[in-house]
DNA sequence: ACCTGAACACCGTTCAAGT
DNA sequence: ACCTGAACACCGTTCAAGT
């Protein structure tokens, strides 16, 4: 029945699926493209038919990793609509790196090294975007607000977030972390965005 | 003549040297063991007699990396003596910056995945911690001369800047920047890490 | 249109054998 | 002690062939 569907068009929804099944359990630097093929049933050159290459399908994968993220990030702050921008950035960054550790294998595939080169992949950009825009359109309210100190492009603070955010949680990963459990160091995390937080305050 | 020298215990060396130079053209992800072996001019299995598996190699490569990186950074504030932990942190970290866009490849392989765990390469996490050492020492003595914003731990500034630092030399690996260039982008880390180094600054 | 099978050119790792 | 050769169990990718 359900073999029936992939000869059906859903051969491409199935190998995505399947490796976001794969990536709970399974470090993304060892996930073959034979074994996801293996685990829908099917020969693994019938990905082929449906993916370029192996990294098409990863980028499949990262791209909905960018679309849940900033789903995420929209919901960390659908509460907080009355709050100054420093608490909703803070909210922002901390439903990102919730979403590394929580899903970190994922989060590896959508941080792979070449997905991005020429622009190959421009679903996968523009779920990047969507995830980014969220940053940087509290930092214009912000800004508009005069609740952030100046910056010469908007740009430029979220550059800031995004990049403590991106940047904790790799560290994380790598287990470059004194903490007991990355659910720990969730709540460490705070405790290092909180210079910068200070930092993106007006200052005269 | 230089052959010769493998068969008396130059070999070790002569793997780790020509993984260096071969991540100057190649991508990390796709170097392979049996490559570096046939440009030692050796067979691939007697790289097996001095390193465990393919990540015992990758690790010293790594550890050769960190202690080259401490190097360059230590050197970036050798002339700053006079200066306050501000200005000497912000040039930490455009070292550390510097350093990952001069060596792409090899700094991904120093932040390989799962090279750190179970503590299996105790040279690598020295070499990691001799880096970490600088950042540290330099915000416990702009706590103690109080140009900086007080903290539980200096092992807390330490994460911000450290994390910026990393974080965004990742970005920049990945292309994940709308700079021209790499070198471009090191200038535009000054922009970046601006917020955090103001939110560094003593308060009251 | 979509999938299979065989084949190609690779991998990392092991192990008996050579010097 | 140190290196080689053959072998094992895999890869990603291609292409002719099947339905």
């Amino acid at each position: 029945v359900a073999k029936r569907a992939y000869h059906h068009g859903d051969l491409k929804r199935a190998l995505v699926d399947a490796t976001l099944l794969l990536l709970k359990t399974e470090a993304a630097e060892s996930l073959t493209l034979r074994e996801v093929a293996r685990r829908v049933g099917v020969d693994h050159t019938a990905a082929y038919r449906h993916f370029e290459d192996k990294r098409a399908l990863f980028a499949d994968v990262a791209e909905e990793g960018f679309r849940q993220l900033a789903e995420d990030m929209r919901k960390s702050v659908a509460k907080l609509q009355k709050k100054n921008a420093q608490v909703r950035l803070r909210a922002l960054a901390r439903a990102y790196v919730a979403f590394a550790i929580a899903h970190p294998e994922h989060y590896r595939v959508m941080m792979g090294p070449r997905l991005n080169v020429e622009g190959r992949f421009p679903g996968l950009e523009s779920a990047v975007m969507e995830a980014y825009a969220l940053l940087l359109d509290e930092v214009k309210r912000g800004l508009l607000s005069k609740t952030l100190r100046r910056a010469e492009k908007p740009q430029d603070l979220t550059m800031s977030v995004w990049t403590m955010a991106h940047g904790f949680s790799t560290l994380v990963l790598l287990g470059r972390l004194r903490t007991k459990s990355p659910a720990i160091a969730l709540r460490y995390f705070d405790t290092v965005v909180d210079p910068l937080i200070e930092g993106l305050k007006k200052t005269s």
